[in-house]
DNA sequence: CTGCGAATAT
DNA sequence: CATATTCGCA
């Protein structure tokens, strides 16, 4: 009998909050599966109350599940390294990342690149969403995460929305931020033996979902690459471990490496076509390379050896975008900010000096014809 | 293991 | 086409 008009009111505006949470968690429904479901029962509780009492409802259709491509979600950290076999067809969907980002409310933009700070660069981590699997019922539940990037799309801001992009590609992550920590991939030390990698199941091997090297990634890959002194002496474990990226395999490293390497040391022989016809060419003295007469190089103490050929600047830029327009985020420049950090490097090389004196290893095709 | 090339998938 | 992963070989 109290004016319920009143009471009406206040439970709409409650499910409206709700809803608004549920919009703001709804990114994180990997991360809280559950909150998100506890929330969205409650709005229905609630919507059904409303309904009840009153016959009108709201122009709101019910809020689907989190499949629901409604808020202006933000990327997609999709990315399951081991899809299931079949089971639940929950989200092998991968990610289908189409959607434009509609700048709705500058607020939860900030927000949103805020917490997406919060959140690791390298999450995929399978981590399932509802409850289920979990051999031992642990509830605990320890997020082994930190691992992979999704996929980054970073940049890949598509005309609008000016700061929320992950701009974060070289900004927060290169001090702080990245939880990864120690991690030694090394279990089948102790332990017995655990299978590694393949499923002793139908071995599916599944091919892993092509994980894009982000700036980050790249960035402690060349770190680590320096600090073992050069692409050419690193050596895919040395680079793994000191990269201390947590899920990154030894392959990886080693593909990535060779990748480096080859983009790296290879523009050399580019030049000769019609570049410069006078491009000093380099010429092998004794087993080592010696630059041409009129230049005097410096040579990296230590390793002599060091030529100068190209500095391919690596993740080579493409020539054509081809649909997304050049950002000018420029500003990514690490900020005069002193902060106490004792950590600078100018790790600003991207693989210039690679080059080794590993003369023409030609012999290494050396197939000798089998028979005939 | 490590390096490398090739096949293959995205 | 560029990049990533896997495989086989040395």
């Amino acid at each position: 009998m109290m004016n319920y008009a009143d009471n009406l009111q206040m439970c709409k505006e409650y499910v409206e909050a709700l809803e608004d949470e549920r919009k703001k968690i709804q990114v994180f429904h990997r991360e809280l599966p559950l909150c998100l479901q506890l929330v969205t029962q409650a709005i229905e509780a609630c919507k059904q109350q409303l309904s009840t009492t009153s016959t009108e409802h709201d122009g709101q259709s019910e809020c689907s599940e989190q499949t629901s491509s409604d808020g202006p979600v933000i990327e997609e950290y999709k990315f399951i390294p081991t899809k299931r076999t079949a089971s639940f067809g929950e989200e092998e969907e991968q990610y289908h990342k189409s959607k434009k980002n509609n700048v709705g409310n500058e607020e939860i933009s900030t927000k949103k690149s805020d917490w997406l700070k919060s959140v690791q660069l390298w999450n995929g981590s399978p981590d399932r969403s509802p409850e289920k699997d979990s051999p031992r019922k642990g509830v605990v539940e320890v997020k082994k995460n930190g691992a992979f990037h999704p996929f980054t799309k970073e940049n890949k801001i598509s005309g609008i929305s000016p700061q929320t992009a992950t701009v974060g590609v070289s900004n927060s992550t290169a001090t702080s931020s990245t939880v990864e920590t120690a991690n030694a991939t090394t279990s089948t030390g102790g332990g017995g033996g655990g299978g590694s990698r393949r499923e002793d199941k139908e071995g599916q091997s599944q091919r892993k979902l092509r994980r894009s090297w982000s700036p980050e990634l790249h960035k402690r890959f060349l770190r680590a690459l320096k600090q073992l002194g050069g692409a050419d002496v690193a050596t895919p474990k040395q680079i793994r471990e000191l990269m201390k990226v947590d899920g990154l395999t030894n392959d990886e490293v080693k593909s990535h490496l060779q990748k480096y390497r080859l983009q790296t040391r290879r523009p050399s022989p580019a030049m000769a076509s019609s570049g410069n016809p006078q491009a000093p060419q380099f010429v092998v003295v004794g087993g080592i390379w010696v630059p041409p007469p009129g230049e005097t190089t410096t040579v990296a103490p230590g390793n002599g050896i060091y030529a100068p050929v190209a500095t391919p600047a690596w993740p080579l830029q493409k020539s054509s975008p081809a649909g997304s327009l050049t950002i000018s985020n420029d500003k990514q420049q690490q900020k005069q900010s002193h902060s106490s950090n004792s950590e600078e490097r100018s790790q600003s090389d991207d693989g210039v000096h690679s080059n080794s004196p590993a003369t023409s290893s030609s012999t290494h095709t050396a197939t000798a014809s089998p028979a005939f």
